[in-house]
RNA sequence: GCUGCGUUCUUCUAACGGUUAGGAAUCAAGAUUCUCAAUCUUGCAAUACGAGUUCGAUUCUCGUACGCAGUACCA
């Protein structure tokens, strides 16, 4: 059978990195086993919804190059797939498991249970509603049945809560960390429907998993601790329960702890795949996009983080990825997330695209700065360039000569490579290479190596003050190659520029 | 506190129970006969600790330490 596999986030703000890298593993586990992916939105808490964080994961997916089968936004034969458009399909769910004996109906307000455990906590320990202490609870267990059935009929708030058998070790298989067993007298009766008519996350999900027809759940280490509870839900309703795997969490780069939005600004990368801008605070956080990341480095480094191939290879394209994914490979321990990494991912894959696919992102550099070229020019310039670039945004400042004649010239490179009578050696350097005709850069090459020769010159300052000339420091390519580049024509006006003003 | 999970260079990680414990990032040095990058070469650097099992433990078991997660009518 083809698995099915899930990505539910809850569109409670935008998407973290961390998500991506859930939603990246269960689309390569998909892909590779020729299953199928689907987008769930998991919005049961109405209280939690913030607008627009639906569209922003939407769009993060589209700008990573993830496509989804099936799902929010796509549509398939099992939707809807947004929980709150499946409300009125969970309380029957949560109706049978009371009449099953797996569960039962919990008056108790919430006030009532804050109570009970600042009670408890005031003896230094935690007040927990489970076998020990349910029958002193206001619920159906403890109410006679005529009362319960008042209460419910009188539109009397009510949740309805998991009863665990007494002393039952629960066993979870779980595909990255093996068995895992845990005693049922450790667990607390969880909410499964809540009083406004909502399921909570464990009924939902269980119950949506099961109609999806999904056949692994892969999500965060986080989920871990009420695996168990999933695990006897599906006993409960007699399901076949699907194939676990827990995933290590993504840790921040200093110290300890999962990687959190602080930590991106604090240390300067983005945890968000996007920009977003939060419509109640008002603030904005970075994106990889907005940051300059390409979404193919992006997808690569993040793979990595808690995955390897079981081979040397980092540089993996998202059909290598597919190829070589596979979960007994996953690590157990959470992975720091690498700013330096994630540079020198971006930087491999910036040297690997052609010049032509970057140009639109180089383009749009140049028009901010009311720059105008040909694409020829551009895609020229972007050749000579991109080995020294490790985002987008760094074009301008490893490029911006190219368009612009620089208008102040670096101090220390000045100190260094112009000397009395530079002025006057460029001005004859300048000379003939105007008067070749067409201009050829290897001509001018011979011919200045020859001029310095014959007049003894030391080649590191004649090639250096002309191209500081040219550049505004001591920087950049290969000195013919940039004058071929630039035009014999402003290369000329740059001599006699920088001559006039370095005036020694 | 309790429960669970985890622990190999600074970081990401590899190593059927048998290797000089490997690769990558970072950092350093050198090479590239104009600069700065890029690139290439070399180098630095690790099995948390203690027992046990075994002819032999990074690998299996137990304990300790440390870290993280969970402990809501949130997901």
């Amino acid at each position: 059978m083809n698995p099915r596999v899930r990505f539910a986030p809850s569109p409670t703000g935008p998407l973290h990195i961390g998500g991506v890298r859930t939603a990246l593993y269960n689309y390569l586990f998909a892909k590779k086993n020729n299953g199928t992916l689907l987008l769930r939105i998991e919005d049961t808490d109405q209280t939690r919804f913030v607008e627009g964080a639906e569209e922003y994961i939407i769009e993060a997916f589209q700008w990573l190059g993830i496509p989804f089968d099936e799902g929010v936004g796509i549509g398939g034969e099992y939707g809807p797939y947004k929980q709150s458009e499946r409300k009125a399909l969970y309380k029957p769910y949560a109706e049978q498991l009371v009449r099953d004996g797996w569960a039962y109906y919990a008056f108790d307000t919430p006030e009532q249970l804050d109570a009970k455990r600042k009670e408890a906590e005031s003896q230094k320990k935690t007040f927990q509603y489970d076998a020990n202490t349910r029958m002193g609870m206001v619920n159906s267990l403890t109410l006679p049945a005529e009362e319960v059935e008042r209460r419910l009929t009188s539109g009397e708030h009510y949740v309805v809560r998991f009863k665990y058998p007494a002393d039952l070790d629960i066993h979870v298989q779980d595909l990255i960390r093996g068995e895992v067993v845990i005693n049922s007298n450790l667990l607390d009766d969880k909410v499964l429907y809540k009083s406004d008519g909502m399921p909570t996350y464990h009924l939902a999900n269980i119950v949506d998993d099961h109609l999806m027809k999904i056949t692994h759940v892969i999500r965060g280490e986080e989920w871990l601790p009420s695996a168990p509870l999933h695990v006897m839900l599906y006993k409960a309703f007699g399901w076949e329960a699907p194939q676990f795997a827990h995933l290590p969490l993504l840790l921040k780069p200093d110290g300890n702890g999962k990687l959190s939005k602080r930590d991106g600004d604090r240390l300067g990368f983005p945890v968000f795949p996007l920009q977003w801008h939060d419509p109640k605070s008002g603030e904005t956080s970075s994106g990889y996009r907005e940051s300059g990341y390409l979404p193919e480095a992006v997808i690569n480094m993040l793979a990595l983080l808690g995955w390897n191939p079981g081979n040397d290879q980092e540089l993996m394209s998202l059909d290598e990825l597919i190829n070589l994914f596979s979960i007994d490979k996953i690590s157990k321990a959470g992975a720091k997330f690498s700013l330096d990494k994630a540079k020198w991912f971006n930087h491999e894959y910036i040297l690997m695209k052609p010049a032509a696919e970057l140009r639109p992102h180089f383009r749009k550099i140049l028009d901010e700065k009311g720059v105008t070229c040909s694409d020829e020019y551009l895609d020229a310039v972007t050749d000579l360039v991109k080995d020294r670039l490790n985002f987008l945004p760094d074009f301008w400042e490893q490029a911006s000569y190219f368009f612009v004649a620089p208008t102040e010239y670096d101090p220390q490179a000045l100190k260094k490579r112009w000397k009395e009578g530079t002025g006057e050696k460029l001005r004859v350097i300048d000379e003939m290479l105007c008067g070749i005709q067409p201009f050829d850069k290897d001509k001018a090459h011979d011919m200045v190596m020859q001029y310095i020769q014959d007049n003894e010159l030391n080649m590191g300052q004649v090639l250096n003050s002309l191209r500081i000339a040219l550049v505004g420091t001591a920087r950049g390519p290969e000195l013919f190659t940039m004058i071929d580049v630039i035009g014999i024509e402003e290369v000329h006006k740059r001599v006699m520029k920088a001559i006039e003003v370095v005036n020694l």
